[in-house]
DNA sequence: AGGAATCCCCAGTAATTAACTAGGGAATAT
DNA sequence: ATATTCCCTAGTTAATTACTGGGGATTCCT
């Protein structure tokens, strides 16, 4: 049960965009090289959060990504499960009418996979962009203080 | 992020091992047979169950396995954290000299990866066994007058 | 003692998924 | 025009998952 690098690095970027974003357009090869991911790997993730509306893009010389809307409305769920697909550990087939869930045990485990469904989601969608962005901006400037002594 | 069949199936496993646990030991063939999961392979989940002290195993004709503590003291986190390792979907190699993590965001994302491995623990550990097993027993107490009507 | 039922351990394999890498095309600023 | 950027699709490699299979040890029953 892991998320993958697509929501690792993806998230990482997504923070990274919101926290460079000013006038110009972000582009890949600076989020790439802060970042240190591969740049053609970035560029399909950063699609995927295209796809999902988070991000738009401006094409050709000078160009890059922007946010598609403020930070504060965008959720830390939406930026994963753009990226990942679904955030449920367990899919129950539910009603598949070939059986596909034989509920053998009367479905009780998915009382279970309910639940933890239900509190990721909980989690992931309570965590907006901004408060990323703000925390790091924080512990930036804690780590400058440091250095300045 | 998905959870492993070892886990799902390993589960619903215990599940059934608790519900039939009586006088007799379970055998795996017949949890195998119940729930339809190959003998080999829940073989292989059992004996992690087992490792992890959460069932005692009789040898021999006429054995199988019973619970090693009360239903009440088993959590689902237990039995998932048996068989899967680890329930965490993100692991951060936090204090790695060599440095893996590159922090290059000052290890924002971290904090996300905290909250979301705390929310699913707390949300395993607060589900015990017995609750299951009652549940179940609710459920197919209703399938039963159904049929009876 | 001998046979059947059961757990036990390890090794191998097939299928699936993840994590990239690569090529070439389209839009736009200068 | 040319450089810079996004865009789309396909291919490849590595890792992991989900089993399958062989053979041994222990215990019960007769």
């Amino acid at each position: 049960m892991k998320l993958s690098t697509k929501g690792r690095y993806g998230l990482r970027a997504m923070i990274d965009l919101a926290q460079y974003s000013g006038d110009a357009p972000v582009s890949i090869i600076s989020i790439s090289e802060r970042q240190d991911i591969s740049e053609r790997y970035l560029e399909q993730l950063v699609a995927l959060l295209r796809k999902a509306g988070l991000v738009r893009s401006i094409r050709g010389a000078g160009g890059g990504y922007v946010l598609a809307k403020d930070m504060k409305e965008i959720s830390v769920g939406d930026i994963l499960r753009a990226l990942e697909g679904s955030l449920e550990p367990v899919e129950c087939p539910g009603l598949d009418p070939a059986g596909g869930c034989k509920s053998a045990d009367s479905c009780v485990s998915k009382y279970v996979w309910k639940r933890i469904n239900e509190s990721i989601s909980r989690t992931v969608d309570e965590i907006m962009l901004d408060q990323l962005v703000e925390e790091s901006r924080k512990k930036t400037e804690k780590l400058q203080e440091a250095g300045n002594e």
